[in-house]
DNA sequence: ATGGCCTTTATCAAAGGA
């Protein structure tokens, strides 16, 4: 079972690349974020004529996810139970017993924003409902943008972003307090190049530099951990014409979706 | 080096992203 994440950052301008990916890579399941589409504009027909279906949670202009298929998910949730948020940032669904939850955490601005503490509430919620998670679903996935690099080695420059958003403490505590809850950082599985990200800024040209940071991630339950045999991140799709400024990331897991 | 790029919505600029 292969499961991928990827922010493509308007679903609109990147759906010739998506579809390319899809046939190339055959995902299981395929997490997009940032999609900026209303549901009724949502490109159903060409994302089924490449084999897949879709479930999708979108709004006006910003935000919105999308789930791509093989299978027909179940037990589809769009939203953070106990989190009052218009924002459309969640979404999960069941393929066979494989619970996979698609995220995109708020990007918090910076370090004295208001949409920081809604980032650090939003991630609290988050915590409590994945505790329910677990419990009724083993083998569950957590995917998506989440706007944070946990270490040190996941970003360009440490000293430079040290207390900035995306790499603050409190940021890396709350990513800590999710692994915590019986989570696997499913890339550090692996032996991985130094200088890994999945992120590099549309400007400074951030990308040929390498300046960049690991801020996508796919966390596993231990029960999928066991059965995870890669995690690799898609370097390539952000050398696309017209690219989005993430990669996706890829977990093979030994199991049949 | 304190802004540089890209997308959207809405005009010929502003907001948001990270």
């Amino acid at each position: 079972m292969k499961i991928v994440t990827w922010n493509v950052n308007s679903l609109k301008v990147r759906l010739p690349q998506v579809i390319d990916w899809l046939m190339a890579n055959q995902p299981d399941v395929l997490c997009l974020q940032e999609t900026k589409l209303q549901d009724e504009n949502f490109p159903l027909a060409e994302i089924t004529a490449a084999g897949y279906q879709a479930t999708y949670a979108g709004q006006k202009t910003y935000n919105g996810v999308a789930l791509l298929s093989k299978q027909t998910g179940s037990e589809i949730v769009s939203a953070i139970p106990a989190l009052d948020d218009q924002q459309k940032r969640v979404l999960a669904a069941t393929y066979g017993d494989v619970r996979v939850i698609c995220i995109y955490v708020p990007n918090g601005e910076n370090v004295e924003s208001e949409k920081y503490q809604y980032k650090l509430k939003w991630l609290v919620a988050l915590n409590v409902w994945l505790q329910d998670e677990l419990h009724k679903y083993p083998k569950l996935a957590l995917l998506g943008d989440f706007n944070i690099a946990p270490e040190e080695c996941d970003v360009h420059d440490p000293e430079l972003w040290r207390g900035q958003v995306l790499f603050s403490q409190p940021e890396r505590e709350a990513f800590h307090k999710l692994l915590k809850l019986g989570f696997v950082d499913s890339f550090r599985l692996f032996e991985q190049a130094e200088k890994s990200y999945t992120w590099w800024d549309y400007r400074m040209m951030a990308f040929r530099r390498n300046m960049g940071m690991r801020i996508d991630h796919i966390l596993l339950s231990s029960d999928l951990a066991k059965a995870c045999t890669a995690c690799v991140i898609d370097k390539a799709a952000r050398k696309f014409e017209r690219p989005s400024d993430h990669a996706p990331v890829v977990v093979e897991l030994a199991m049949q979706p």
